[in-house]
Order: C-alpha cells, then structure tokens, then sequence
RNA sequence: GGGAUCUUAGCUCAGCUGGGAGAGCAUCUGCCUUACAAGCAGAGGGUCACAGGUUCGAGCCCUGUAGGUCCCACCA
C-alpha cells in the first residue's frame, strides 16, 4: 500500500516534519553497546556568539554524511555535540551589548559580570545548535556538552593540576603578545602577521664623552626607543670593533646605554646596529637575558605610554612616536627616513597591533608533551587528509614554543592558583587551601586570571565523554575515529587535541583528521563580515532546501581545497533533488496498489538484470570511496547512477512493459518490483548526502521500516552480478545512441516513426537486438522493427548507422539526402581512421606488446578488431552510394 | 627567507594507484513524448600554463620556468 507524493518537491513541506520526527524517535541517540562497534566524531564546538555560516555547514554536513554511513552499517554511531564559550569573542560581545545599556564592566565586577555573560548564553547560545539541525544534522543532542559546563570545568582543573605537579605548567615573567584593546596576553597562534607599509627611522645615538660621534641605528618603532637599555652589534662587525663596550645617551631620554655584542645581530641588515628593547621586543628579550641588561617596560595596557617614558607618558604609541620623531628632527638625531615595508603582527580577533611586553604568566611547556603527537602522525597512528597536512603539521610542532595560556578575562576557566596577599607565595590548588602554606595567614586569593579558550577545546575529545571519571562512554567511544575540520584550526585546535589525548589518555583523540578548505564567494573571496559577502546557508536552505545545499557543499571539489559559492550551482543541486523526486513519484504511479514479490532470476528481463548489475556495482563502489574519505566522488556516482543509468535508460526501457500491464502482467510486476529495489538501493546510497528527500520518499515508497536511517547499507551482492546482461545492454544503448544521432543528422522530424533494421551475423546479438524490439519505439521513434542476419528486403535509399558489431538501416525514402548521408559517413570514417591508427600503433609497438600487461594488450586487440570491423561497413556503404 | 598548493572546454571545477580528456553551468539545434521544461534528445567547444626528463605509454611521476593563492618565519 503506497501513499502518494505531493505532485511537486518543497524542501520546506518536508525537512522540519522530518526532522522532528528524528529527534522524537531518538535515531540520534548512541548509548554503550558492547554488542555493536562504536564509531565516534566529536562536533567541533562552534562558539555560542556564533551565527552558522557556510565553514559550519560544510564541517557538518561532512561530519553528518560520516555518521550517517556508519550507523547504516551497523555502527553505533555517536556524534557528539557541543558549543564552545570562546573567551575573547563573548567577552567582547557582552562588553559591547552592555555599552550599549551604558554599563561598564568594571563597575559591575566580576561575579555582576559573569552573571551577565551567562544570561546571555543562555540567550543566544542555543541559537547555532538551533541552525545545525537546519542541515540535517544527525548529533545525539541529548548528549550536548559545554565547554564551561560543570563536567568540563572539572576536567580542565585536572589538567591544569596535573600538568603543573609534572612540571608541564609554569608561571613566569616572559615577553608576551599583548592586544591593547582586548587587554589581554594571546598565544602566537593568536598572532596573525601582515605585511604594512612602514618606515625605517635612522637616529644617532651619541657615544659618552665622544663629542660628535654616533652610532646610528635603524628602527620601524621609534617609541620604543623609551626602553632601549642597550645597542647591539655583530660580534664579528669589523666597523664597529672599537665601539664594542662603550657607553651611549639614549636620545631625548639621557639615559646612559652601552653597547653590546651578540651575534643574533645581522651585519648585512641596516647599519648593522641594533637598539635593544628586552621589555617590548622578542629578540631584544633574548638579547638582555643574554647580557644582563634590564627590561624597562614603557607601556601601559592600553598601549599609552606609562610613567617610565617621561614626559611621553599618558600618549597613546602612535602619537609619542610622531611627536618623538619630529624632536629628534629637530636635535639633528634623525639621519632619515626610509620607507620599509615589514611585519606586523596583529589580534586575529580584533586587528589590533599587538604590542610584545614582559608580563606574568602561566604558560604550558611543549617539548616533552609534543613528542608522542609528533610520532602518531609519523607512524600512522593518526591520519592527516589530505596528507599534505604533515608538513604544516610538523612544520609546527618542529618549532613549538611554549604556550602562553593565560588571559587577562573574566569570561572563562579561572586558573587554579591562589596567592598570599601577605608573603606572596602561591600554590595550585582543587579549592582555596585557607591558609598560607609558607607565612600561615589567612589571606589567600584566587589567580585572576583565566586560561585560554583553546585550554578546555583541547580535552574536547575525552571531557565531553565524561573524563576524568571512568565512565563507560569513555571506555567504549573513545578514541574517536575521525575528526572534521578547517585547516585553518590545525594549530590552535587539532595539535593541542592530540598531545591532550596523550598526556591524559595514552591514546591519540582519534585516528584520522579529515580537513577541508574554505568556502569562498564566487569571486574567490573569504565570506567576511566587513566586505558584507558572506551568504547565510539558513537563507541557501530556505530557498532550495538542506539537501540541495549539502549537495553543492560536497560535489566538484578536492579535499582540503578551497570552493567557491555559487547560487547555480545550489540550483543544480536542487535540480537533481527534483529529479529524484520525480523518478520516485513515477514509479509509485506504476506500481500503484500492485503486491510486488521478489521474481527468480530467470525472470528477471536483461534490462532488470543490468540495472541490479549496475547498483550493485554501485554500491560496491561509494563504499570503497565511503571507506576513503572521497565523499564527493561517492555522491558524483549516485548521482550520475540516478540521472543517467536509472532515470535515463532503465525507466524509460521498462515502461514498455509498465505502461502495457494488461499485455504481459507478469513482466510488468517483475519491471516494477526492479523498478522498486533499484530505487531504494539508490536512496540508500543517498541518504547520507541527501537525509531528507530520502527518507520522505523511502516512507512512502514502503511500508516495512520506519526509516531510512537506521535501514541497512547496500552491499555488494554476488548474485546480482549479471556481466552478460550489462554487455547485451550496452549494445542496445548504442544502437538507440546511434538511430537518434542519425534522426538528428538527418532532420527527421520526431513526430515521425521510421521502420528499423538490424542487421547482424552474431546470432546472440540479434537475440538482444530482438528482446528489446519493444523498447526502439519509445527510445528511438521506431515503428516495425527488423533483425536479421542479411540486407534482404531493405531498399537502397535506406539511411545506415554502423555500431559495434552491427549495421542499422532506417528506410526514410522521402526524408533522405544522400549528400548529408555521405558527409555523416565520412565523418564518421574520419574518426575511425584516427582510432585505427592509434590503435595499430600500438599494437605494432614491440616495447608496448613486450612490457605493458596482457590484459592491456587484449583489450586493445579487441577494440582494433571492432573499429575495422566498424571501418569495413562504412566503407562498404560508401561504396554503394557512390 | 622557508614551505604548500593551483594553472584542464567560455565560467567554476572533477579526474582515485600513469593505459583512449569529464561534469555542472553557459552556448547552439530540435522537442510541452501522459515523472520531471527544475525536463528530454542531439551538437559545438580543450597542443590538460610553458620547457625538458623518466616510461612501451604522462593531465597524472621527476627537474626547471612563469603567473596566482595560502601558510609559516624574531631580520631590527
């Protein structure tokens, strides 16, 4: 009993009934199983400030496909879900939306503040959770986690705890990226460099006691000039020999300098003098350390200059360093200027210059914990794809530093140290131990500070399974088994997963990483918020449904590249779904009430037997793609194998059966029950790309499960292997190919049927030729058809098409025109001549029939044999109208 | 400075381990054939960036050149 199609497909009468009916069903949901193989992905979680764009619909439309597939295998198939409470970005928000109430963050505090952030998670944090079900997306949302949650707070402290009793954590007074305007240290990674016109400012620093001499130095941030303490040059420098030890007056400052010898300076680069800078320089760090010199921090948080630049102080940077130029100008300090383009590093999250200063922080030491994360990808433990990702892996984790992990934020895990307010000792600590372990007071307070964003996402794969407890879900889902995500969070997010995984699992996260690219717009352009040209997949899906857009996310592009966006092609994505959807229809409208059983194999028709033979190599191969991560060849051959195998050829072959029930019934239900099969191997097949239109037209289709989803995963059959049957079709195909080509070449109007003659000394193929005798009227406008082994009985003025194997004559008297017949054929023995050649070429090439493989050679044998068989009645024909 | 990647039909891109150049869109022609005009049938269009090399055979492997994109990097 069959339930009916709506007469056209509307995304948007199906998905959120559909979807509904997921979630009430709890197909999402993955409990432990011993019984069944788990197979696990962890959702990166996308940030509550977060609105879904195209990189999230791309990530979880890979993530959803995967999932799918598996669970159809039999898989239990947990994907856990999640959001992240990304740090600077709330923050930053919330600060905002309440300077909009006219309220400062300050004056409400920390706990006033907090309270605000967390009203607003639950606001708007749901919001992207809200939008991935949009996609389809099949995560078992009950299990949905936080990266602030209790659970994973806890799992964080542990961490921070652990690592610290090993010595992996330490606190220390280092030169850090500094965002003026987030006020807040960030990590290298957090470091974006771009290239900025700039210039090189030559000043003379005057030598003590030497009147009128100098060393000049070049310098792209004159202000900085407020916390030299030294002016380096190359030890080896012949130039600067003499100078080596002696004394300079720091410009407009007076202070007294001297001059150094290191070799990190480059003799070839700018005067060859450097002025050092240990509290607002990296190098010039290493450089003080190296020679004791003192680091002179001129800088307040907000990037003004502070009490220690004198009468500078309060400036903004930028405004000291014009105000400081022009003085120098005036002192005749300043030998010129030069224009330089060079590096500047800023926030990625705000752009901001970031200012490098000596701040105290916690930070995680990387050398030893990277070791295991280096060595699982270099043995295979851990998959990288595409495997170019090796190299910017390694490339990183060759020169790791350590990893600034403190923030100057509220909004986050505060760190888990507690200081004496009156001996200043610390310790690390699960809760506020009370009392000072060193001077016994009582004045112990909680670090202010809180940890990277990027800390908790690390233990992402373990926390969310309930980790540090021993859970069962951690003991059966753990280690995942792939991860999906951007190329562009490989530092921040993947490394920092695996060595996590290690150091608190033993075991790596998950076993393969799958990156893809970018979605870019159709100029090649990033989506950004600031050229406005970001396309929202809610409005994409609102248009032309879940479907079509995943479709479009997944087809035409390599992995790990970058794709662009384009509406036409999300309208051929939307085509395809119509044609899917119409075919189904089709066939529901055949089979109407008809009880459909399983035929045997001797009554299965060689067109049946092709089209099993073709799914069922189908399905052979989207596995094997399946298996290798190529998600979008997979879909490529579903839906080539939709469109152009069933839709194009079988239907219409089997409507000369369906469409005359009455003539043969038995022939028509064994047509309409392959019909049947073939379509639901191939929405199978689909379902994971396409999860909506799918199972709406498997419910309809029939009745004996409830869901697509959870049906089984078409696999390859032996029994529906029909070689024969594919090659006796393959032959009709031509010979429908090669009537229509010569109708068209011929401008014979389609309304006009012409007789057909098929002639052929293969007595087997004039057996296929004559079994499909019914199906040349509907494909190819055929009336009588004839096939015989002979010309008897067809008149010279007959139109001849020659295909492998066989001759086909169209008698078309009237419509015939001998001139354009004869510049078909010669066309036509053009390109056999060119194939003959190639051919015997090759086969007349010793090396070739030496030295490539016999089943190479054979093949090529017996083209040669079909093209000179093929040249032999051309010519022949040719012959005849001459 | 180091590295990656791309250059294939008018456009956007596929092309898996080397074995007769593909898709979608666009263009042209003919069809409202009773699932689909969001469709059907046919057609045109490519020295696979360039130059060498390896091989019986190269879009695919190697070397170099040119141009584009991206990542990393402490040259002040």
């Amino acid at each position: 009993m069959n339930k009916e199609l709506a007469k056209t497909y509307d995304p948007q009468d199906i998905e959120d009934r559909l979807y509904q009916k997921w979630e009430e069903n709890k197909y999402f949901r993955a409990k432990v199983d011993r019984s069944k193989k788990p197979f696990t992905i962890v959702m990166p979680p996308p940030n509550i400030t977060g609105q879904l764009h195209m990189g999230h619909a791309l990530d979880n439309t890979m993530q959803d496909i995967l999932i799918r597939y598996k669970r159809m295998q039999g898989y239990n198939a947990l994907w856990q879900p999640g959001t992240d409470h990304a740090s600077i970005s709330t923050e930053v928000k919330v600060i905002e939306s309440l300077k909009e109430q006219g309220i400062d963050k300050n004056d409400l505090g920390r706990e006033g503040f907090l309270e605000k952030v967390w009203e607003w998670k639950e606001e708007y944090g749901g919001r992207i959770i809200r939008q991935l079900k949009k996609l389809g997306s099949s995560a078992d949302w009950d299990r949905e986690r936080f990266t602030l949650d209790e659970g994973c707070s806890h799992a964080v402290q542990e961490v921070f705890i652990k690592l610290y009793e090993k010595g992996l954590i330490y606190k220390g007074s280092r030169i850090v990226n500094w965002c003026p305007v987030c006020k807040t240290s960030i990590s290298d990674a957090e470091v974006e460099h771009e290239e900025q016109d700039g210039f090189f400012w030559h000043i003379n620093y005057p030598v003590k006691g030497e009147e009128g001499r100098f060393v000049e130095i070049a310098t792209t941030r004159p202000e900085t000039l407020l916390g030299d303490t030294a002016v380096a040059v190359n030890p080896e420098d012949e130039r600067y020999q003499d100078i080596i030890g002696k004394t300079l007056i720091l410009p407009l400052v007076g202070r007294e300098i001297p001059v150094v010898a290191d070799h990190y300076v480059d003799k070839e680069f700018g005067t060859g003098c450097v002025k050092i800078t240990p509290a607002h320089d990296p190098n010039d760090f290493e450089v003080g350390k190296r020679h004791n010199l003192p680091e002179i921090n001129v800088l307040n948080d907000d990037a003004t200059v502070n009490q220690n630049g004198g009468k500078y102080a309060g400036m903004d940077r930028y405004e000291a360093r014009k105000l400081m130029v022009q003085e120098l100008e005036e002192q005749g300090l300043l030998v010129k200027v030069v224009p330089h383009s060079h590096n500047v590093g800023t926030h990625d999250r705000c752009c901001t210059t970031v200012e490098p200063m000596v701040k105290q922080q916690w930070f995680v030491k990387m050398d030893q914990l990277i070791q295991p994360a280096v060595e699982a990808v270099k043995n295979g433990d851990i998959t990288l794809l595409p495997e170019r990702m090796d190299k910017i892996y390694f490339n990183w984790t060759d020169n790791i530093r350590d990893w600034c992990i403190s923030r100057q934020l509220w909004w986050g895990h505060r760190i888990p140290a507690y200081y004496c307010a009156d001996c200043g000792e610390f310790v690390v600590a699960r809760e506020n131990p009370g009392k000072c372990p060193k001077c016994g007071c009582t004045h112990m307070t909680q670090d202010e500070d809180t940890l990277d964003t990027w800390f908790s996402s690390a233990l992402w794969p373990f926390s969310t399974l309930g980790w540090p407890q021993k859970t069962e879900d951690l003991d059966y889902f753990y280690p995942n088994d792939v991860l999906v995500t951007g190329y562009d969070i490989i530092f921040f997010w993947v490394i920092r997963m695996i060595f996590s995984g290690f150091e608190q699992m033993k075991e790596a996260p998950f076993k393969t990483v799958l990156f893809h690219g970018l979605i870019r717009d159709s100029q090649g352009r990033k989506m950004s918020k600031s050229l406005g040209n970001g396309i929202d997949p809610l409005k994409v899906i609102e248009k032309y449904g879940a479907d079509a857009l995943r479709l479009t996310l997944i087809t035409g592009n390599a992995p790990g590249n970058d794709m662009r966006f384009y509406w036409e092609r999300v309208e051929a994505s939307r085509n395809f779904a119509n044609k899917v959807w119409n075919a189904s229809r089709f066939i529901m409208m055949n089979i109407g009430e008809e009880v459909l059983v399983a035929p045997s194999l001797q009554q299965l028709a060689a067109e049946d037997q092709w089209i099993l033979s073709k799914v069922n190599t189908l399905a052979k191969d989207v596995t094997e793609n399946m298996d290798k991560f190529e998600l979008g060849i997979a879909v490529q051959k579903v839906y080539d194998f939709i469109w152009d195998e069933f839709c194009d050829w079988y239907i219409e072959i089997a409507k000369t059966r369906t469409f005359k029930k009455e003539e043969n019934p038995e022939s028509a239900k064994v047509a309409m029950w392959t019909l049947k099969t073939v379509l639901i191997q191939a929405l199978k097949l689909l379902h994971p790309f396409m999860p909506f239109i799918t199972e709406e037209i498997f419910c309809t289709l029939q009745t004996e499960e409830e869901t697509i989803m959870l049906s089984q995963w078409p696999e390859y059959k032996q029994e529906w292997h029909f070689i024969q049957a594919e090659e006796a079709i393959e032959h009709v195909k031509e010979l429908v190919k090669g009537i229509r080509n010569t109708r068209t070449a011929m401008e014979v109007p389609p309304s006009r049927k012409a007789n057909v003659f098929i002639v052929t000394e293969d007595s087997e193929l004039r057996d296929t030729f004559a079994s499909m005798k019914s199906a040349y009227s509907l494909l190819a406008s055929a009336s009588e058809i004839h096939v015989q082994a002979d010309k008897s009985g067809i008149g010279e003025d007959a139109v001849s098409v020659v295909i492998p194997g066989a001759v086909v004559y169209l008698p078309l008297e009237d419509l015939v025109d001998f001139e354009k017949e004869k510049e078909r054929l010669l066309k036509e023995k053009q390109r056999l001549v060119k194939e003959l050649s190639r051919s015997k070429g090759m086969l007349s090439n010793e090396n070739f029939l030496k030295r490539a493989p016999e089943a190479k050679v054979q093949e090529e044998k017996e083209k040669l044999a079909k093209y000179e068989q093929m040249m032999e009645q051309v010519e022949e024909r040719l012959a005849q109208m001459k």
